[in-house]
DNA sequence: AAATAAAACGAACGGTCGTGCTATTTTTTA
DNA sequence: TAAAAAATAGCACGACCGTTCGTTTTATTT
């Protein structure tokens, strides 16, 4: 009588141990996460979630890549439906946005990058490498929102990317101190601006 | 013979300590900081820094404070030599950009409030208060601009402010994980944009 | 059903944490 | 200079940390 899931007893357990683990990081950021802590939340013993993973620090790297991938089906998957240019930059904005709403009581991968952009190890390189493909793809989007003639020819992709991502910062910033209705009106006000000042 | 400074000793060492800690505090942030290591750090023994604070909690806010104290005297009391209006809201976000080149290996008052923002307590109380504050002479030096005419008189100060607060976001973002010098340039030249947007 | 492998547990380790307490040293006051 | 007060050190506490290891339970295979 072999159930025998294709996917297996381990990496099935894995995947739950994760997704509290990125729940409680999310609260007490990735340096804030303890194995103890974890391990009452799951429901297991503290070395039977040790040794999923070998290490804390490989626990972290774990979380950090489990948000990685989290962020990418919500904001860029969705919008790889609209069209090229303008419409799935936008796209991108706007599920970049909800993903804010839904995130406004702490982001894994936003707090991590405070809290390893100043030191070295593996978890930095692994945010920097985070970061860097996210504002890779938010500048392609850009780029072909340039190539398609949605955006004027001269237009600076990298600046626009740094920019739109400035903006997303001070949401994420004022929604988690003031709240979100007001952090958004702002937002969605600069974005507006935004797009006004580099379509023409 | 008695040297008796009028600051008094406690004060004075009070104070050292408050300058290791704060050090402490901008590489580990607010919530890494621990008693051990500050006291190692300042050559005294763990109690009898404790004994200046009463408890971590109050070491915390102390160190808040004390970079509030920093920030203010770095970026907006020089700026207040400037004449009111734009001169000196530029003033105040030339010295800001340079707050940021001086402390781009972390900033205590940037990750304590995206450490803060989720929970409660005192500290979250605190940084609430720090930035919302720090938010309200920004606005101010917006509206006093807006009053000298150098900018629309349909300004929404609120709006700029939140602008503003946003591309030093990042700044710091970018600096943090992708050095100073091109965030510099991607801010110097957004900067740009956003006044000549705001002065029409 | 028996043998084998995988997974989870439980206890313990050396450390560090924040925090009390009492003693000792240093500074101030008389 | 002697007495009073303030500041610091030293030590111990319970709690939690990440990690290791041997045992026990569970799942897979023969």
């Amino acid at each position: 009588m072999t159930t025998s899931l294709v996917i297996g007893k381990r990496t099935n357990t894995r995947e739950t141990i994760l997704d509290h683990a990125y729940a409680l990081a999310r609260r007490d950021g990735l340096e804030g996460l303890s194995i103890g802590t974890l391990a009452t939340d799951v429901g297991m013993s503290k070395s039977g979630v040790f040794a999923h993973f070998g290490s804390r620090e490989d626990l972290q790297l774990a979380v950090l890549d489990a948000g990685s991938h989290r962020f990418m089906a919500w904001v860029l998957l969705p919008a790889l439906k609209h069209p090229r240019g303008l419409p799935r930059l936008r796209a991108i904005v706007a599920n970049w946005f909800e993903w804010g709403r839904e995130h406004q009581s702490g982001c894994v991968l936003l707090s991590a990058a405070s809290e390893y952009d100043g030191r070295d190890g593996a978890l930095h390189d692994g945010v920097v490498q985070q970061q860097a493909g996210w504002r890779g793809e938010l500048q392609k989007a850009v780029d072909q929102a340039v190539q398609e003639g949605h955006l004027g020819a001269h237009t600076d992709a990298a600046q626009l990317a740094f920019e739109i991502y400035a903006l997303m910062l001070g949401l994420h910033h004022d929604a988690g101190l003031f709240g979100f209705d007001e952090a958004g009106r702002r937002t969605t006000a600069a974005f507006e601006r935004l797009w006004r000042s580099w379509q023409l």
